[in-house]
DNA sequence: CCTGGCACTCACTGGTCCCGAGTGCCAAGT
DNA sequence: ACTTGGCACTCGGGACCAGTGAGTGCCAGG
C-alpha cells in the first residue's frame, strides 16, 4: 500500500515536525530532505498518507502533522534507535556508579533520564514483590511499640511501627528477631505469605499474641501497598506549547502514584522498550502524551520499570535509546550491590 | 501617613485582586465593599497608595494591583489568619493520624497542604541534625560489605553500604554493633562526631580497620548531605496565568533540592509563620512567587520546616492558617511516635 | 476633606483587508 | 502509469482601524 517513497515522506514529516513543531508542507520537505522529486509528487503522496490516517492537517491550507498512527508506524518501522557514543555511555556509568544507596540510585536515574531526553522521567523503585528479604530488624521503641524494619536484597528498606498487644521485654524481642530472620532471610517476598503462616508455631505460646501482631504488620507492609513507590523528575521540561488542553492535566496525572502505576503496569516486561503513543495510553490526562518505558534489572531478574513521558511530538529515537541505556546501567548498578 | 480608610482600601484591593485576578478599579471597589464614600475619594486614596508604592497599575486607564510592598503591609497589618473550623481540624488530624511510617506522614502532609491551600506544598523531612539516634544496625551483605542502618527517634531511616577493608565474620559484626549501639543510642546527632572520636578505643585492635571504615561512613551519612530531603507536591496547582515569564522557571526551581533548602533556610524558626513575598525571595526563579513557611515539631524541639509556594497573588490568610495548622498537627504526630 | 463632573487615556474587541504558505486538481511530459 | 509544472483556491494570521468602555486625574464647588 505504501511504497518506499511514501514511507520516506512520512519519516521526513515526523522528523521535521518533531524538530520544528510546525506543520510541514511539501515544499520545505523537498528542500530539507534530499528527496529527488517535485513538491507536487510529495503532495500526492501526502494525500495518500492522509487518507490512510498517518498524517493530518490542522486546517486546510496548512502543512501536515503526524497522527498517533503515523508516529506508531514511524517508531515501529522507520526509526533506528539512536545509540550513545562511548563517551556518553561512560558518563552515564560513572554518574550512576557514584550513588551510595538505593534512594540515591533512583534519584540519579531520574535526573539522568530527564536530562538525557529533556522529558519527564519516571522511575519505579525495585518492586518489592520481586525482591528477597535480606534482613529483618526489630527495634524497641517503648514497652508496647516496636519498629519493624525489613531490608531487601535490592537495598530497599521498609519500616513500620508495630503496636504490641502486650508488653515486650528485650529477650522476647531478641527471640522474635531471630525467628524472623532464620525463617525469612533469603526468601523471595512472594514466598513470605506462605512462610509466615508457618511462623506462629515457632515461637513460645507466651509470645504468641505479640508475634502475631508483628507478622500481620509484616504482611501488610510487604504485600499491601507494595509497589507504590515511584519517583518523577524533570517536570520543568514540559513545555506549554505542546499541550493544547493545558499541561495541568498532565501534571496532575504525574502526581498520582496510582496513575503512574497503571502507566508502568502496561509496559511489557519482556520486550526491551515499550512505546505507547497518545491515545494508546488509556490513562485519562495522558492521552496527549507518549510514554517510553523499559524494565530494568538483570536479564534473569526484572526488578521494576522506568521511562519517560513527553508530548507525542517526541524525539523517539533519542528517547528510546536513552531509556534503554539507562535501564541497562541502572540494572547493572543494582545487581552489583 | 496612611489613615484608616486608605488601609481599608488597600485591604480591599488585595482581596479583590486575589479573588478575581484582575486589576481593580475605584468603582468596583465601592460596590463590592461597603465603603461609604464616592469612587472619586477612593481614587484620591489610590493615588496616594500608588505614590507610596503599595499598588501599581499595569497600564494607564486600568485598575490597580498590589505590589510586593502592598502585600507585605496586608500580611503584616491588615489580615487576620483564617482559623479552621472544628470539623476541618478533625479531618486534618485523622488524615495525618492514619499514617503508618515517617515516609507516609511526610507524604500525607504534602498532600494535605497542597489540597488545603491549592498551592504547591513543600515539606522537609525531620532534620537529621536535630534528631537523636534510636538504633544502629549492621547487616552483613557479603564478606567485605556491610549495610549500615541508622534509625532516628523521628522515625527516619538512613542506610549506606560500607566497603570493609578486611574480611569480617559474624562475631566481629555483633561486637561492632553492640559498641555502636551502646555508645550512640539516645545521642543527638549533633553529638555524634565527638562521641565517634571516642569509639575506636572501644574495639579490639583486630577490628580496628573495619571499625574505622564503619565510623567514617557513619559520619559521612549523618553529617554530610544530612538535611537534603525535601518533598514537593501539588505542582498541578500552578496556573500559567499567574506567571507571566512562564512557570517552567518555577517548576525548575522546585525540582532543585538545593534551591528548596535555601528557601526553607530563610524561614525563621522561632516565629510561627514566615511569609516571603515576591522579590523578597532571593532565590532566582521564585522572584514572582510568595512562600509561606513554618517550622514544625514540638515547641521545645523544632524538627524541620514546611510551607507552600504560590503566586504573590495568594490567599494569604488561608495559606498562613493552613501552614500553621498543618505544622502543628504534623509536629504532634511525630512527637507521639 | 469629600464629591460630582469632565476630559482624557488606552487596552480590548471586532471588522476588514491582504499576504502567503500550502493545497488539490489537471493536463502535459516521460 | 507515474511524475511534473501550472494554476486557482483556501484560510490562518498579521496589520490596520475605529468604536467602546472601564478607569483615571484634575478641578471647582460643597
Amino acid at each position: 500500500m505504501l511504497d518506499d517513497r511514501k514511507l520516506a515522506v512520512l519519516r521526513a514529516i515526523v522528523e521535521d515536525f518533531v524538530s520544528t513543531n510546525e506543520p510541514v508542507g511539501s515544499k520545505s520537505l523537498v528542500d530539507r530532505h534530499h528527496l529527488d522529486v517535485s513538491p507536487a509528487t510529495i503532495r500526492n503522496d501526502m494525500a495518500v498518507l492522509e487518507e490512510q490516517g498517518y498524517i493530518t492537517q490542522p486546517h486546510t491550507s496548512a502543512g501536515r502533522i503526524p497522527t498517533d498512527k503515523g508516529y506508531r508506524l514511524f517508531v515501529d518501522k522507520l526509526s533506528a534507535i539512536k545509540p550513545f557514543s562511548a563517551a556518553e555511555r561512560r558518563a552515564i556509568e560513572t554518574f550512576l556508579a557514584g550513588a551510595y544507596d538505593l534512594d540515591d540510585v533512583v534519584m540519579r536515574t531520574v535526573r539522568l533520564l530527564a536530562q538525557l531526553t529533556r522529558q519527564v522521567a519516571v522511575v519505579q523503585y525495585p518492586s518489592l514483590s520481586k525482591s528477597a528479604i535480606r534482613h529483618v530488624e526489630l527495634v524497641t521503641l517503648s514497652r508496647r511499640k516496636l519498629l519493624l524494619v525489613v531490608i531487601t536484597d535490592t537495598g530497599r528498606v521498609e519500616q513500620r511501627v508495630v503496636e504490641m498487644p502486650g508488653d515486650v521485654d528485650e529477650d522476647s524481642v531478641t527471640g522474635l528477631r531471630s525467628v524472623l530472620n532464620s525463617c525469612l532471610c533469603g526468601r523471595a517476598l512472594s514466598e513470605v505469605p506462605s512462610v509466615a503462616a508457618d511462623l506462629p508455631r515457632r515461637v513460645g505460646p507466651a509470645q504468641h499474641a505479640n508475634a502475631a501482631a508483628v507478622f500481620s504488620v509484616l504482611l501488610e507492609t510487604l504485600v499491601g501497598r507494595s509497589d507504590e513507590k515511584i519517583v518523577v523528575g524533570g517536570a520543568s521540561n514540559l513545555t506549554p506549547a505542546d499541550f493544547s488542553q493545558g499541561l495541568n492535566e498532565v501534571l496532575e496525572a504525574l502526581e498520582e502514584q496510582v496513575v503512574l502505576m497503571r502507566l508502568l503496569g502496561q509496559c511489557d516486561e519482556r520486550s526491551l522498550v515499550t512505546v505507547r503513543i497518545g491515545a494508546e495510553n488509556d490513562v485519562q490526562g495522558l492521552r496527549s502524551t507518549s510514554v517510553v518505558t523499559a524494565g530494568y534489572g538483570s536479564a534473569d531478574r526484572p526488578l521494576a520499570k522506568l521511562g519517560v513521558v513527553g508530548p507525542t511530538r517526541m524525539d523517539y529515537p533519542t528517547a528510546i535509546g536513552a531509556v534503554r541505556a539507562v535501564a541497562r546501567y541502572t540494572g547493572q548498578i543494582l545487581a552489583e550491590s
